[in-house]
DNA sequence: AGTTGATCATGA
DNA sequence: TCATGATCAACT
């Protein structure tokens, strides 16, 4: 998907440009942007988020960094349902399992990723058709000191038990409000993480996801 | 293979 | 019914 809108400047333009969007479908946001919106999304499950990032002119290809760099701003779509509640999780960003020495709660990628967050929530129920799925108001956010100890929590206990060599222990279930998952093309991707003895062995690669609960927080003090 | 964008789909 | 574990696509 080509970028072909021009990065906004400053705040008030991506704001401004967000505000605009609210209440249109995916379909008259993609026919702006002239591409076609796929029947369901179980084949191009980003879609969604590449179509926000074209319509909003996030800087493309800018790999582990915000969207908006200049400005210090990640773009997250969410998919809601009638009540505002979240439908999937939210992927923040890849885990790195081995050389975590170093790598604490203020320097670390999910802190960084979540400064500040550009929320578009959609309304995702599946038995509306994508190109039907109605755009709400984005926000925009950042943490709050209660949900920055939440977060850092989780992540500073997920961090100890990889560190420790423990990554097959982890499971979604651990982590109140931020949780590590596979993400990986399949599950014979395999990548390098500590194991047991300190010794490197191969495991599937992980994301960090904030809970449901979590984004579910956001909406209503956003929304209230 | 790594990382971004995420949702799918099956077992519990 | 729903969250976990798996998966899909683009790009590097």
């Amino acid at each position: 998907m080509l970028n072909n809108s021009a990065e906004p400047q400053n705040l008030n333009e991506l704001l401004a440009r967000a505000a605009q969007i609210a209440g249109l479908t995916l379909g008259e946001l993609a026919a702006k942007a002239r591409i076609k919106v796929p029947p369901n999304f179980k084949r191009e499950k980003g879609w969604t988020g590449q179509l926000l990032e074209l319509s909003l002119g996030a800087s493309a290809g800018s790999k582990s960094q915000q969207d908006f760099a200049h400005l210090g701003i990640e773009l997250k779509t969410i998919p809601i349902d009638l009540n505002g509640r979240p439908l999937e999780t939210t992927y923040v960003c890849y885990a790195h399992l081995t050389q975590i020495a170093g790598i604490e709660w203020h320097n670390c990628n999910v802190k960084n990723k979540l400064k500040q967050v550009l929320w578009v929530p959609i309304d995702g129920r599946r038995e509306i058709t994508p190109c039907d799925r109605i755009i709400a108001t984005p926000f925009l956010w950042s943490p709050s000191i209660v949900q920055d100890q939440q977060l850092r929590q989780d992540w500073e206990e997920l961090m100890e038990l990889i560190a420790l060599g423990k990554i097959e222990k982890i499971t979604a279930r651990h982590g109140q409000y931020l949780q590590l998952r596979p993400k990986a093309a399949n599950g014979q991707v395999l990548t390098d993480a500590i194991g047991p003895g300190g010794n490197i062995i191969q495991t599937r690669p992980r994301g960090f996801y904030l809970r449901k609960e979590f984004t579910h927080a956001i909406l209503c003090e956003a929304f209230n």
